[in-house]
DNA sequence: CCTTTGTTTAACCAGATGGTTAAATCATGT
DNA sequence: ACATGATTTAACCATCTGGTTAAACAAAGG
């Protein structure tokens, strides 16, 4: 063998730097096979064409944005402690990669057909549902104000996941450096987490 | 003239449907002549190039989906029927040009640097700045409880934008239809003008 | 009628882009 | 050393894409 290190895997790196950066139809195959350091017929060598290589790429994308939802949602723990621990988490893992969000939300949009069937395959789908029934049953017994799980996930997912998705705007509107933009999320950690509890309070 | 009507108007609507839906790397030029039932070569006529016709799109979209924030922010009213009518008559507003803000958003942090100055020479610019200093006032008064200002403006626009950016996912999930998804829609103009009042309340 | 000016069309062009091919190179088991 | 199968490369191809050009057409003024 040639290869220093797994080619494969050194495909999908540059692939997921490309794609994420510009998108399905702005990824230029030649500029994956650069940032690999490669020919450009060994991406086709591997992964027959550009939209095989990108379905891998934005599945694991897709996984990671909505997927990490579920490791929190199924731990026993009492309602509002689970809502704040969900949302330090959340942020903080998206914070780990900020661009994915815009990334798979943009591409969602241009091809919604194409998702439908992934959501409910997520394995982080049936703790999602389990959450929400016990969303409602916390309101029947009077635990929380009755509200509806659907506005309340997406409450928090809005919060969690828009900062990242108008970073540029929210730096050119009000801030001017990343560190300020780091401080800004930092804080939303724990404001987040206000926001809802004070909503639900009975 | 042979035109039946002012072809510079038909091109740039014909350059809205499919820039909006396809991004500016996605659209073809071919695709917006078509859109328009004119000659690919009419474009060119008319706006030098795709950048230049991109431009005029987005400068459009930029404004319809930040722009429309002044118009309630600088009314003299008490602060909670402020929050409230903005809220309510944001998500109006966005819901009628739903595709709007995911395009905007997805180009912007395409060229972050593109939109840096089109930010404060927004109209809509001065009218948050003195929204926000009248939150920090307020909370001063102890009107309402003493918060960020930007990130109390971040929670109301992430509630309202956010569902339309990823109402892919959310009928995906949650819900099967568009009539289910309008009504969603509807619920949240009073249910996030709740949430951030009742975090604001002291 | 003819000129001038603005508008529209068809044909064309150069470069980019996703993808292919055939030959070369390498690693390994025999 | 040699055969075999996997890996890598360079050259190539068809198509697409943004953009240009020259000529046709229309409208208005003289």
């Amino acid at each position: 063998m040639a290869q220093e290190r797994n080619t494969e895997e050194l495909i999908i790196e540059a692939a997921k730097k490309i794609f994420v950066k510009r998108g399905l139809a702005g990824a230029r195959m030649q500029d994956i096979a650069d940032e690999a350091g490669i020919n450009k017929a060994m991406l086709h060598y591997y992964y027959r064409s550009k939209e095989k290589l990108f379905e891998i790429v934005f599945n694991e994308a897709f996984s990671k944005v909505l997927g990490r939802l579920g490791n929190i949602l199924n731990q026993p723990m009492p309602l509002e402690e689970k809502i704040r621990t969900l949302v330090e988490n959340y942020i903080a893992n998206i914070a780990e990669t900020p661009y994915l969000p815009i990334f798979v939300l943009n591409e969602i949009n241009q091809q919604p057909e194409m998702m439908v069937k992934r959501v409910s395959s997520q394995p982080a789908f049936p703790d999602m549902m389990l959450f929400m029934k016990e969303i409602i049953e916390a309101g029947k017994k009077g635990i929380i104000r009755e509200v509806s799980p659907v506005q309340l996930f997406l409450n928090i997912v809005s919060m969690c996941i828009f900062p990242f998705v108008a970073r540029p705007l929210i730096q050119g509107i009000f801030l001017q450096d990343n560190v300020q933009f780091d401080m800004l999320i930092e804080e939303r950690k724990k404001l987040v987490g206000d926001v809802i509890i004070s909503w639900l309070k009975p």
